[in-house]
DNA sequence: ACCTGAACACCGTTCAAGT
DNA sequence: ACCTGAACACCGTTCAAGT
């Protein structure tokens, strides 16, 4: 009885990727089809939302049905795997081409990461859903962790510090999102000042600063606890 | 034209506290309903999963009808959104009795959340679509927020310490969250060596801490990382 | 006044029937 | 061999009809 790996899965991504359906680029002809499907894919959730994003619309927009999507994906659920490792892969070549040292690596991978969400904030929550470890997540991460060896990062650090560097940066990204057309700071700040007047207070200094400086701010934090923790176990 | 705010957001919060419907505790007769139909969602949803979640399955449970379900709440986002914030308030009392300065009252808190994630795994994926903000959630920043500022934080660290550790422990319930029963740490080490030797290499070590740990030293290094804020500009 | 069966407009997924 | 209309079993939400 052999399992079926549930899409998303590292098992699912080991199948898929080991079968011939995956789509080979450099030799042979690329299917150049599920590409296609995949980007329209990415077009759709960027102009109308994840929530409006459903077979139904994909296939209208490929000029095809949805029962002609099953032959090229298992589910829904690849597909929008696949849309997340396509954003992903706009990430550009992290680390850059000299970095200065394990602080300019990691810099650079959360203003790439955090500008890909920026450019597609509707990934957001389907990033959230799974680790993501398509092709192009998994070549960002061996690049990173790379670079980071070779600046004399501890194995055990820089896999926390990948982790931790990506959660920043999808934690931010969550907390930035506006709700209702209105920041979550302004929500704060007009609560009522007698039944909570710490969240009104610390409120007033959340809009003082802009989201790039406060991103650069908690980022830099981050860095500076890693090089704590780096002098004290080299 | 009056806008009707979105469930779940904070405009939304403002005008169900408001209502006369929200529950009210203490005097008068308490709608035990709303709070009976809520329990019965999380415990749905511990059950089975949010996957499994519906409003026929929860109007089975409580044997009602799903049109009954839209007299007492919005639509399944609110009651969603009210499993969450009921959840959140087992956390208990942060910051505790007496907390030895700003990193306890932070670490409780942290370890705290940890604690509800821990016994509501499920809840994990409505807590990341938005920003907590019902009246438990609110209750605990303004406690948290409180505390930090007594201990002399400033204002603008405390509100962004809150946002760190909040994001910390979900980010860390994220990447703790195994994948078709084989955690992720297991899928990078047996990944191809030769293409991927630095995943490989990280790999290794990671699986020879317990969560336990990990979780602590994460904490820790951004614990130590507020500090070092703290310390530069006082 | 309060509740609800049944309908509405969807959804992801499947498959017999077309070419 | 490849595609797809139509069906299936759902879903959240609404409302006319019951009591």
């Amino acid at each position: 009885m052999t399992s079926t790996p549930a899409p998303g899965s590292p098992a699912w991504w080991l199948r898929r990727t080991a079968s011939p359906t995956a789509p080979r680029r450099g030799r042979g002809r690329p299917s150049l089809d599920t590409d296609h499907m995949v980007a329209t894919a990415l077009r759709l959730i960027d102009e109308h939302g994840v929530h409006a994003f459903s077979l139904r619309t994909l296939a209208d927009a490929l000029g095809s049905s949805t029962a002609t999507l099953y032959r090229h994906f298992a589910n829904k659920d690849e597909i929008l795997a696949l849309t997340v490792d396509l954003a992903l892969g706009e990430a550009g070549t992290v680390p850059p081409a000299a970095p200065a040292g394990w602080r300019d690596v990691l810099s650079t991978m959360g203003h790439q990461v955090r500008a890909v969400l920026t450019r597609h904030p509707s990934l957001l929550p389907t990033l959230m859903d799974h680790v993501p470890v398509g092709p192009n997540a998994l070549a960002q991460r061996e690049r990173v962790l790379a670079a980071l060896l070779r600046h004399g990062l501890q194995p055990a650090l820089a896999a926390r510090a990948f982790t931790a560097v990506g959660h920043y940066v999808i934690g931010f990204a969550v907390q930035q999102r506006e709700s209702d057309g209105a920041p979550l700071a302004d929500y704060y700040r007009d609560l009522d000042p007698t039944t909570h007047p710490a969240i009104a207070a610390t409120a007033e200094s959340l809009t003082a600063v802009t989201p790039d400086d406060e991103f650069a701010f908690g980022l830099g934090l981050l860095l500076e606890g890693l090089a704590r923790q780096k002098d004290a176990s080299p």
